[in-house]
RNA sequence: CGGGGCGUGGCUCAGCCUGGUAGAGUGCUGCGUUCGGGACGCAGAGGCCGGAGGUUCAAAUCCUCUCGCCCCGACCA
């Protein structure tokens, strides 16, 4: 291609909205556009980029037997009511939704269980049409809470999603087991460095589930790994054994100390320099949403006991507590149940409507500090089963670094990650919500397991710049890059170059590697220099005063400081090589 | 939703406090010189200052409302 004929604008200086690497790289490139907060238009550049990586993910998908088709984006209430999920979903304000002109209720697709179960009830009637596997490249709707970050949490995004039909518990489990294997082939096909983690399954329900986290910095979720063992999981999910506190030298009483001000560990430890912050145990108060099958919906309140160095796992208890909605509860609800001002809750003495519940982190202490339900006191020397029982309890802690893990004595460390991939073993809740049933051999009616599996394909385009680049741009891996070679010829119109690199060009795409020729007049070798490497586009040749002798200089964007100077075939069968190598 | 910040040529910003002819850099157009890491000269085009109302002889500037965008927080007591 001729980058003449491309529409190809790049920015000096780094928009102003942009605030993480990948999203102002590609803004200042040209890729990418926004038009209104998590809206993007994606240019001819980035959609080379995308449609890159959607054939890797078609590749590997259609090798492992799964099929492609395409469902609506919008779609009727009514689909959404016999899964039930209508009512949570329009409440958390996820989905967009509206009246068309008959005045009946739809939405745009924010994933598309719902649909596929209908499709696929209506075309399987038999065991022996199982197990199936449907996927679909399309974009997804969802009204971001807070949209950020370029593409990476968009209103809109492109999405691969992948639904499994199989006959039995089992049979779904190799489904998708034979999907993570998918996965990992996929993300390390687009150039990536990730870790597959532990996952929470979230709004989409069912059991067991996997992330594949893109490792950056940047990323917006939290992971647990341990080197030793191999464990890695979001911190949303992971568990740990949480290492034991200092204990009393002896046993007193129990008693209530003032504490006037003190609302937090950190003040109460000034007050009680000899407390280890292991010997605090904090109470948190939450405002509970149930979601009642009968009544619709109601509100509890929640108390929440966890040790002073540990923190609570707002997932692990909604999920505990099958929630609705989980909200740190209002000062005017803190006061209501402890009779105290914000800052003073304990487990002594609670109001009547309040549900106490302990994170497995005070197992074990002993003689600690809590509040007193009073303001500007405390308990001091509590020991559970002598002053009061031990609450239910349960793990609602968050892990921590330094934290050893389940399955052996490895330590845990806490790094960053980007979700591109998640996989879920759905079980039957959509297939029994919407009775998707077949037959099985002796004609007994039986419902479907399902699997679900996607892929953020335009978040896997945002998480290789945040993984690659450098001060003067983009680095594309080879398999995804919008061109595999950047040739840049430094005087348009000179007859030597303008043969030479016509040449190259012309060779090399017909040899099936794309080329991004910068044959630009009036445009200085330096410019053009800090457009390729704003670019990114792996491979570079460059045709210039050595072009009589058909010599060209060779280099590739991960290292524009070492430059080689090749005869024009080489270069071109290097790059023909590397191109089929890397599997572009 | 709560809090903070910002809306001025395509882009990055100044001007606003203290009201009085709308600016710079970059980009764009034309001509000439230059040509291996964002060259230079000359000549140009391009903005009802997010929108609406108000105060005033006069509003980018002051006041009110509104829309949009960005960041932080989702109150860890």
């Amino acid at each position: 291609m001729r980058l003449s004929r491309l529409l190809f604008v790049t920015l000096r200086e780094d928009p102003a909205d942009a605030e993480v690497r990948s999203h102002a790289l590609m803004a200042r490139a040209g890729f990418i556009h926004k038009l209104a907060a998590g809206i993007y238009v994606y240019g001819p550049m980035m959609w080379r980029v995308l449609r890159r990586i959607e054939n890797i993910v078609r590749d590997e998908h259609d090798a492992a037997g799964c099929h492609e088709m395409l469902m609506p984006a919008l779609q009727p209430r009514e689909l959404w009511e016999e899964s039930g999920r209508w009512e949570r979903y329009v409440k958390d304000g996820i989905l967009f939704n509206f009246r068309d002109r008959k005045g009946s209720q739809m939405c745009l697709g924010p994933t598309h269980e719902e649909v596929i179960t209908t499709f696929v009830k209506r075309q399987v009637q038999s065991y022996k049409q199982l197990p199936v596997t449907l996927y679909q490249i399309q974009t997804k709707f969802r009204d971001e809470i807070r949209p950020r970050f370029g593409l990476m949490r968009g209103k809109e995004f492109i999405m691969k999603d992948a639904y499994s039909f199989d006959v039995s518990e089992e049979k779904m489990a190799e489904s998708y087991a034979l999907m993570r294997t998918v996965y990992r082939n996929v993300f390390t096909r687009c150039g990536l460095r990730f870790t597959p983690v532990q996952a929470d399954s979230g709004a989409i329900g069912g059991c067991g589930s996997e992330e594949f986290m893109v490792d950056a910095e940047t990323g917006e979720d939290g992971i647990a790994v341990c080197r030793a063992s191999g464990y890695a999981a979001n911190l949303e999910k992971a568990v740990s054994v949480i290492p034991a506190g200092a204990q009393p030298s002896v046993e007193v009483a129990m008693h209530k100390e003032p504490t006037p001000g003190a609302k937090s560990c950190e003040a109460l430890l000034k007050l009680f320099p000899e407390l280890p912050m292991t010997r605090l145990l904090k109470t948190l108060l939450y405002k509970v949403t149930y979601a009642d099958v009968d009544a619709g919906e109601s509100e509890g309140i929640v108390a929440v006991m966890c040790r002073g160095d540990r923190e609570i796992n707002e997932t692990k208890l909604s999920n505990y507590l099958n929630a609705l909605a989980l909200d740190l509860a209002s000062e005017e609800q803190v006061k209501a149940a402890t009779a105290a001002e914000v800052g003073y809750a304990g487990p002594i003495g609670l109001a009547k409507h309040v549900r106490l519940l302990a994170d497995s982190s005070v197992e074990g202490v002993k003689g600690f500090l809590c509040g007193g339900n009073e303001t500007d006191m405390h308990y001091l020397d509590v020991y559970f089963g002598r002053d009061l029982e031990q609450p239910e309890t349960a793990d609602f802690g968050t892990v921590q670094a330094g934290d050893t893990v389940v399955d052996g004595d490895g330590k845990i460390e806490i790094t960053r990650g980007i979700e591109v991939g998640h996989i879920f073993q759905l079980g039957t809740k959509y297939s029994e919500a919407m009775q998707a049933t077949f037959s099985d051999e002796n004609q007994k009616t039986q419902v479907m397991w399902m699997g679900c599996y996607g892929i953020g394909v335009s978040r896997v385009a945002a998480s290789a710049i945040e993984q690659n680049h450098d001060e003067g741009g983009m680095i594309w891996p080879l398999p995804i890059a919008p061109y595999a070679v950047h040739l840049v010829q430094m005087k348009a119109g000179n007859e030597e170059q303008d043969a030479l690199a016509q040449e190259i060009h012309d060779k090399l795409e017909a040899s099936g590697v794309d080329v991004l020729w910068d044959e630009r007049k009036k445009v200085n070798p330096g410019a053009k220099f800090k457009d390729a490497d704003l670019v990114g586009i792996p491979l570079r040749i460059v045709v210039g005063r050595d072009a009589g002798e058909r010599k060209i200089e060779w280099s590739v964007r991960t290292d524009t400081a070492t430059k080689e100077s090749l005869d024009a075939n080489q270069a071109m069968e290097r790059a023909i090589r590397l191109v089929q190598e890397s599997g572009r």
